[in-house]
Order: structure tokens, then C-alpha cells, then sequence
DNA sequence: CTGAAAGCATACTAAAATAGTATGATTAAT
DNA sequence: ATTAATCATACTATTTTAGTATGCTTTCAG
């Protein structure tokens, strides 16, 4: 019904591969092997999650990744946000006859409530089990 | 946090733009007007519909759509589900470490679910409203 | 202190999806 | 017969996705 991008999904589950190994920390060649996702992609797209803090990097020899927080204070939705982007309601009533209320904007905007809801409502502590 | 598709949104729009003046028939030219969409452009949307029989078409002059039933008997995920795709969990375990039991999956599964029951408990008629 | 192994930054590119256009055929009321 | 509508298809421009490439910086180990 809705096309979600691998950025998401990659993301999601490299969170959630470092999840497993917190708090130890792991590079960028061992999460793409495991996860059989280009390296260089993901090294890219780990790089958003490390500026919205989700995740900690060090540098240098020995270096690699750890989540910022505990598996169990990092939601599901945190991540997809990051990688996908805000959900914004394109149908904001500007656009159509109906002006303000727009009817078709009331559908959009109880569907981002209800995601929103859903992947925040799922921390990493609980996909590990 | 999710990027919808216009496609889905002009479907929506022209929905219950027809649901507004059903039961009669109103023409390409008028919802496009209304709604502010190329014409072209949704004559070909609105042909999807028409093959999932979510509208019938009356052709040659004074033709033009109608609802296929009532508004209260389709609802917004109908309408979404044709214009965007199938949703599908992108994530199925297939292709990373952890094979059947895939962390992930699980979040797409449930996003899914929830998508699902929010998009097809609204019905056109309460859109009208 | 030097080399290797890691992350960091940025630019480039190929493929796919999106959003539309263009052309013309078919249908049916007047 | 004319006109106004849908129907079918092919084409195209733009944007997004999914990567690749290149090179720099940081830090540990020897």
C-alpha cells in the first residue's frame, strides 16, 4: 500500500544489529557482512544516525559504532525518521476547492498519528529477544 | 517519516470529490478543475480506479464517473491501496544474518497491520461531512 | 613515529519511480 | 455528422533511490 525505501529498512537493521552487541562497539565491515548491505552505503546512511545521536562513533584504529542509548530508550520510529525523513501530509488543503477543510487531509494526518504511534511504541530492547 | 505519492492523494481527492455529488456523474474536467490536478494526468489515475472497480465510467458525451457504491461502503484504504501499490514488508528475512526470525520484520509487519486497519476503518461518506 | 584500520566528507552515477504530456482511437448524445 | 466525453498507449522530464569513487582525518599498535 505504501512504498518504503531500503533506507528505513537498512537502518533499522543495523540499529538493531548493534542492539545485539551493545554496548560493545562494532564497525562498519562487520554490520555489512552480517547484514549483507553495501559498506559504503551503509557507512553513509550510519552517518545520519550519528547526527541525530542515535548512534556513537570512534574513530580511528579499532573504531566502529555503539548505539547512543540503551536498546531499551531508542524506539523503531526514531530511526525510520531519520532515514526517511519527517512523514508530512501532502494534502494540506491548499491546493483543492475545499480550502481548509480539505477532507482528504483529515485521512493523511490520522495516518501519520497512528505510524507515528506504532514505531514509537516499538524500542530496539524488544525486536532482540 | 514516510513519503506518500501524489498518486495517492489525487486518487483520494477524486474519490471524494465524486462522493460530494454522487449519485450523479461528473466529468474528468470538472474534478480536475475542482481539485487543481492535470487533467491528463488523472484521467489515467481514475482509470485505475475504474479497473478496480472503485468507480464506473460512463462513456461518450455527458459521460463520465460515478462511484461504483455508496460512500459509506468504500473506504480511503481501498482507494490508497490501488493508486499506491500493495503495501509490502520490504524486510522479510531473506536477505540478512538472522534469516527467519529477521528483527525487523516484525516493525514492518506491525506498521503494516496498523496502516491497514486505520486507512480501511475510514469510509468516503465520513469524509463528505 | 609510522603504517594500517577505522570513520568522515563529498562528489559522482546508474537505475527506477514519479509526474506528467502527447497522440489518437472509441463511444454515444444531439 | 459533430462534438464531447472516455480509453489506451507511448513518450519524456524530473526526482529519488541506491549505490560507487576518491580522498582525507583520526587513532591504535608496533
Amino acid at each position: 500500500m505504501l512504498n518504503f525505501s531500503t533506507k528505513g529498512e537498512y537502518g533499522l537493521r543495523a540499529v538493531v544489529n548493534l542492539a545485539r552487541s551493545y554496548p560493545k562497539i562494532k564497525n562498519i565491515k562487520a554490520i555489512s557482512i552480517e547484514e549483507n548491505i553495501s559498506a559504503k552505503y551503509l557507512e553513509r546512511l550510519i552517518g545520519e544516525l550519528r547526527k541525530n545521536n542515535l548512534v556513537k562513533s570512534i574513530k580511528g584504529k579499532n573504531g566502529g559504532y555503539v548505539l547512543a542509548r540503551k536498546p531499551r530508550e531508542i524506539s523503531a520510529g526514531e530511526v525510520i525518521e531519520v532515514m526517511e525523513g519527517q512523514m508530512t501530509s501532502k494534502c494540506n488543503g491548499t491546493h483543492c476547492a475545499h480550502m481548509k477543510d480539505c477532507a482528504s487531509s483529515v485521512v493523511w494526518i490520522k495516518l501519520g498519528e497512528q505510524i507515528k504511534k506504532t514505531l514509537y511504541g516499538i524500542k530496539l530492547s524488544e525486536l532482540i529477544k
